[in-house]
DNA sequence: CGAGCTATTAAGTGTTGCTAGGTAGTGGTA
DNA sequence: TACCACTACCTAGCAACACTTAATAGCTCG
């Protein structure tokens, strides 16, 4: 998509990640290809990479190498107790930015 | 609020602040002060007026000064047609993201 | 005059996603 | 063998954005 997509996923591609770690375990080069099936289309690999970096420093995920049949080994992330604080934490910032958002949508049509 | 809050709004804030404008045209401070009653109770003065000279130097508002009965002239953006159509294109991205967002807060309910 | 409110501007910082490239393992094919 | 495609991960450098902090400037009132 364009630069308007580029700057709003600041902040939010992360939530993103873990809401998808959320359901369940998952390792980067999968989670790439379930963003683009979801429309995400120009999500850089090399994004989700580093993110993944940043929220495992930061301890709200646990990892484990698991070997494949295809290529090297696999980088398993899951949400950990941290983590989960971490989402749910985001999940009220979402709800409030949209809340607002959507009252501003509402009220620009008149006025 | 937090830092969560900090990096969803780059990218959502600009839009935000066109979205203020499109209902009427209104000035820095006074942007900064209806942001500040509809509960984004931190958002930096500094903020705003830099953002007002992005979206003044990409031509999405138009720029009137007025003098004022207290203190210095104050200046009055209104949203112009390009910006109008850049508010179009921010809705349908926000739509987007938030369509996606809903999808994966229901769905990471169980699985 | 000095305090406090109105109103704008500007320099420097940290975080984030993107670009572009590299490393490695496996299997298929000419 | 040599080459290519797919899987899988990593890294360095860049641009954009919001924040912090501070400065500037005009007006009113005690």
């Amino acid at each position: 998509m364009g630069k308007q997509m580029t700057e709003m996923l600041k902040g939010t591609l992360e939530g993103i990640v873990l809401a998808i770690l959320s359901g369940r375990p998952a390792y980067g080069y999968e989670i790439t290809a379930r963003l683009r099936d979801q429309g995400f289309s120009d999500i850089a690999e090399g994004t989700i990479y580093a993110l993944l970096v940043r929220v495992e420093q930061r301890g709200l995920v646990d990892v484990e190498k698991v070997p494949s049949e295809k290529g090297p080994p696999r980088k398993v992330y899951s949400l950990n107790a941290q983590g989960r604080e971490y989402l749910d934490e985001f999940w009220r910032t979402w709800s409030f930015l949209a809340e607002r958002l959507e009252q501003l949508r509402e009220g620009g049509k008149q006025t």
